[in-house]
RNA sequence: GGAUUCUUAGCUCAGUUGGUUAGAGCAUCUGCCUUACAAGCAGGAGGUCGUAGGUUCGAGUCCCACAGAGUCCACCA
């Protein structure tokens, strides 16, 4: 027997182990199910699972296991991922408290050392899993070093670059000073930041005028070398063609027309430094100017920079500020707020770097997939749909990708030099070829994730023919354009379709507040305390069905609590349920009640909607309508309807099957509780929930005439109810009560409103004692009951104004109703059933008018 | 500048291709320890759906404008 109260650690406890252990997590490649796939986003190996990742992983378990139990061959792939700059970043880190630099131990080293980190934090992560209870076919665990991606990654590149879709190229990239490595244009998060534009006098050569070139970043003039303005700037287009001094290095540079300077920005004029700004980059390529690069890979000045060889940018610049100023060369400096790349991962300020760099040729691979989604049988539907038009947005405006890293930790870049020869190849082409030094960036191997782990590159194919394309892929809109859009290209270009064929796009979890949950606030969730304290049923719960697709989610706690109540609530009906029906061992429902047929047909319509709006992904409605239907219909109505049947062997059947049916439905959302309760039943399709069928909608336990009597039961009981407690009426007072839906419902009425035999008025009461009435008429069902007692004035007013009051509210619903119904437009167009649903409303609406005005007039 | 989301009860949010009197949780008020559950039960109160137009027999829902909040992309000498 369940204990009083439900308690999320106990029943938490074990069961994960279990299932993994009796191999319910796993695909069976030879089975003759239909194959289901889902790839688990790959998170960082030596990273901790927050908040969001438990939503996410919670969203994808809940198809697995509902797909599960529907019937399909089930993969779902776990792995994780090298995360290059991230891990790389916090080996160094760890490395340098002991004193030890990258650089000197060298490239081997410092990988072993990687390697030793990732083995010591890889397993945190498998915890977290099975904490969540995330059914992972583990036998399939990848991870983004492994020879299933290595092999892809090299196949790719080699590949790409042979067809002349990757290139080496000497361009401006974002540098990233700290981890000295570069970074695609996605890494770059801008900030907003206090700076300022110092305008600097360039004197025009051989004269005493100046030009006022206004500079946010003054350091750069170092490298300065043009001066640009517009060719249809009245101010200065007679200028273009002479030439000007660059302040302190008094480098002569000419001034030179070219549609980048604004006539409306700052002075008009700009200085052009080709190898450190990008556009300064464009405009140099279009007039054939000398790029000097002034800072070193850390962003130091070099000799370039003469007397400031050596020195910090920042520290550079404020002491050439002072050097300018002393110089009278300064005319002012004008404070602004402007925007700022930082590094992702480091947060170093980022510097638009001059360097050889090895890219990834964009256009042909985004009309490629910009084309497959206009194609309905090919396409991957995102849901919710917008997401669809932000991918194809970016398709549209997408720049070539910088995928080489100045890092260590990641594949190394499959290309060899020896002279000025060049080859990509895996292994070394022979004798006296060197390595390209650089990894890929960590996403390039992640763009190949969903076919890579399934052996695309490996002799063995089965489970890629079998499990590729994969059905449903989950995952936050912030790693949009760094993953989602890299899988469909890459997907598309190797394997000739989309990688998966639904794609569920979730927001970012928030603190309560709204503000985003991150350490530095100090206002982050672990997942592990609120499993702890709620359990991960809860918790999953709560975070699947709380909010609308794509919609941020704030984290409040208390609602988590009330999820546990939600579930506490469960246990409870699980317990009312076991005490009652005994060891049947059959389910019989031969004599069914009018109350077996109406909860049972209200279970399979949720069974219907419920499925409904799984395949849609609707978890949110889903868990509305079983909150709904468990809580209101199951415990607050049917339960206390069968606790006047309930030995009735229908009745019991009918309380199993309906409790079956529930926690199957239950179990995707909430693993944990929904095996402890199916576990004690004592009639299962199985020996675990996990497997078990889930519920189908069932015709012939469907009575569809029963709803409309056992609502007006309902309602009517209500109404009683309310009259009871307005009129103040005791237990024990005389009553007499008749209706029209025969012993049936009159028993189940008077039980429910604890009407005893003992109590009926007689007649000798009825003549003595006035009463106080509640009545109801409808076309299924009419009643009336009345108490006898001494009506003081005070009640027979209080009666009065109630009924006054209902019949106005009465009046105006069917003034309202009859206005509609004689509406000729509402008549015509609106769906019949609607219609007819009005009449009848309206027909009752007037009896119970009726019923009022008699009462009224009495 | 482009895209996009949001604005509904005191708070946090639902509200399906337009279709009765707009829902839930929490909070609040009243009455109940009724043997599944007081972390509960039975009831109540609380909303001119951001503002202003339009389309329609009918608008929280569709269209236009405006206001406010957020996010992404581009720009940022």
């Amino acid at each position: 027997m369940l204990e009083t109260k439900y308690n999320h650690l106990e029943v938490e406890r074990d069961k994960y182990d279990k299932w993994k252990d009796n191999g319910y997590f796993k695909c069976d490649p030879n089975s003759d199910k239909e194959p289901f796939t889902i790839i688990l986003p790959p998170p960082n190996v030596t990273g901790k699972l927050h908040l969001g990742h438990a939503w996410d992983i919670s969203l994808q378990d809940i198809v697995a296991r509902y797909k599960r139990m529907d019937g399909y061959d089930v993969l779902w792939l776990p792995g994780t991922d090298h995360a290059a700059i991230a891990t790389e970043s916090k080996v160094v880190k760890k490395l340098k408290k002991e004193g030890i630099n990258k650089y000197e131990i060298g490239r081997k080293k410092f990988l072993d050392a990687c390697w030793d980190w990732t083995r010591e934090y890889g397993g945190n992560i498998r915890k977290e899993w099975a904490n969540m209870g995330c059914s992972l076919d583990y036998t399939y665990e990848r991870f983004t070093l492994d020879e299933w991606s290595v092999n892809a990654v090299n196949k790719v590149f080699i590949d790409l670059f042979n067809k002349g879709l990757i290139y080496k190229g000497k361009r401006i990239i974002n540098w990233d000073p700290e981890a000295k490595t570069a970074l695609s244009n996605e890494e770059v998060n801008y900030k907003d930041i206090p700076g300022a534009f110092y305008h600097i006098k360039y004197f025009i050569e051989g004269t005493e005028d100046y030009l006022d070139v206004a500079t946010t970043r003054p350091e750069t003039l170092f490298g300065d070398t043009a001066v640009a303005v517009n060719p249809k700037d009245d101010r200065y287009k007679d200028l273009i063609g002479k030439k000007v001094i660059v302040p302190i290095v008094n480098r002569i540079v000419p001034i030179i027309g070219d549609e980048h300077a604004d006539i409306e920005k700052g002075t008009g004029v700009v200085k052009i430094t080709p190898a450190h700004d990008p556009n300064d980059f464009e405009v140099g390529n279009r007039h054939n100017l000398e790029r000097i690069v002034i800072m070193d890979e850390t962003a130091h000045m070099n000799e370039k920079t003469g007397k400031y060889n050596g020195y910090d940018r920042f520290e550079c610049r404020e002491n050439l500020v002072n050097e300018l100023k002393e110089k009278d060369l300064l005319i002012r400096i004008e404070e602004i707020t402007h925007s700022v790349g930082f590094s992702e991962r480091t947060d170093a300020m980022v510097e638009p770097y001059l360097s050889e760099q090895w890219f990834v040729k964009m256009d042909k691979l985004c009309e490629d997939l910009i084309k497959v989604q206009g194609i309905k049988e090919e396409k991957v539907d995102f849901f919710p749909k917008r997401y669809n038009k932000t991918i194809i947005q970016k398709a549209k405006e997408c720049y070539d990708w910088c995928i080489s890293r100045q890092l260590w930790w990641g594949i190394r870049i499959p290309v060899w030099y020896k002279d000025d020869q060049i080859k990509a190849s895996v292994k070394s082409p022979g004798e006296g070829w060197v390595q390209d030094k650089d990894v890929l960036d960590t996403w390039f191997s992640s763009a190949l994730w969903p076919f890579s782990t399934l052996g695309w590159a490996m002799e063995d194919k089965t489970l890629f023919e079998r499990y590729y394309p994969t059905n449903y892929l989950s995952t936050g809109y912030d790693i949009l354009f760094f993953w989602v859009f890299r899988m469909m290209f890459q997907s598309y270009e190797y394997t000739n379709k989309m990688p998966f064929k639904d794609c569920f796009i979730h927001g970012l979890i928030r603190a309560k507040d709204g503000r985003k949950m991150s350490k530095s606030l100090g206002n982050g969730i672990e997942p592990i305390d609120m499993v702890n304290k709620y359990g991960a049923d809860a918790l999953r719960f709560y975070l699947t069905t709380s909010s609308a697709p794509g919609l941020d989610l704030r984290f409040d706690e208390d609602k988590l609590s009330s999820t546990w109540n939600f579930i506490n609530k469960i246990w409870n009906a699980s317990r009312y349920t076991l005490m009652n029906i005994g060891d049947i061992n059959e389910l019989d429902f031969n004599n069914l009640t009018f109350s077996d047929k109406w909860i049972l047909t209200k279970f399979n319509n949720t069974v219907k909607q419920v499925r409904k709006n799984m395949e849609k992904y609707d978890f949110q409605n889903v868990g509305s309508e079983l909150y709904d239907f468990i809580w209101s219909d199951f415990c607050d109505g049917y339960i206390e309807f069968s606790k006047f049947d309930i030995n009735n062997s229908s009745t019991k059947s009918t309380l199993l099957y309906v409790l079956t049916g529930i926690i199957k439905m239950l179990h995707p959302f909430m693993p944990f509780v929904t095996e402890e309760i199916y576990q004690k039943l004592p009639i299962k399709d199985s020996e675990s929930i996990m497997i078990s069928n889930y519920p189908k909608y069932d015709k012939k336990l469907v009575f569809n005439d029963t709803i409309d009597l056992m609502e007006s039961v309902r309602d009517y009981i209500t109404k009683v109810r309310i009259a009871k407690k307005d009129n103040n009426i005791k237990k024990d007072c005389k009553y007499s009560f008749r209706c029209s839906e025969e012993s049936k419902v009159e028993n189940l009425i008077c039980n429910m409103l604890k009407l005893t035999k003992e109590n009926i008025a007689y007649q000798k009461e009825i003549d003595t004692f006035e009463s106080i009435s509640v009545d109801y008429d409808t076309k299924v069902f009419n009643a009336n009951l009345k108490f006898f007692f001494e009506v003081s004035e005070d009640d027979k007013e209080k009666e009065k104004e109630s009924l006054l009051k209902e019949k106005m509210v009465l009046e105006s619903q069917i003034s309202r109703r009859e206005k509609l119904l004689s509406n000729q437009g509402y008549v015509n167009n609106a769906p019949k059933e609607l219609v007819e649903e009005e009449r009848n409303k309206l027909e009752n609406e007037k009896r119970q008018l009726i019923v009022i005005n008699n009462k009224l007039e009495s």
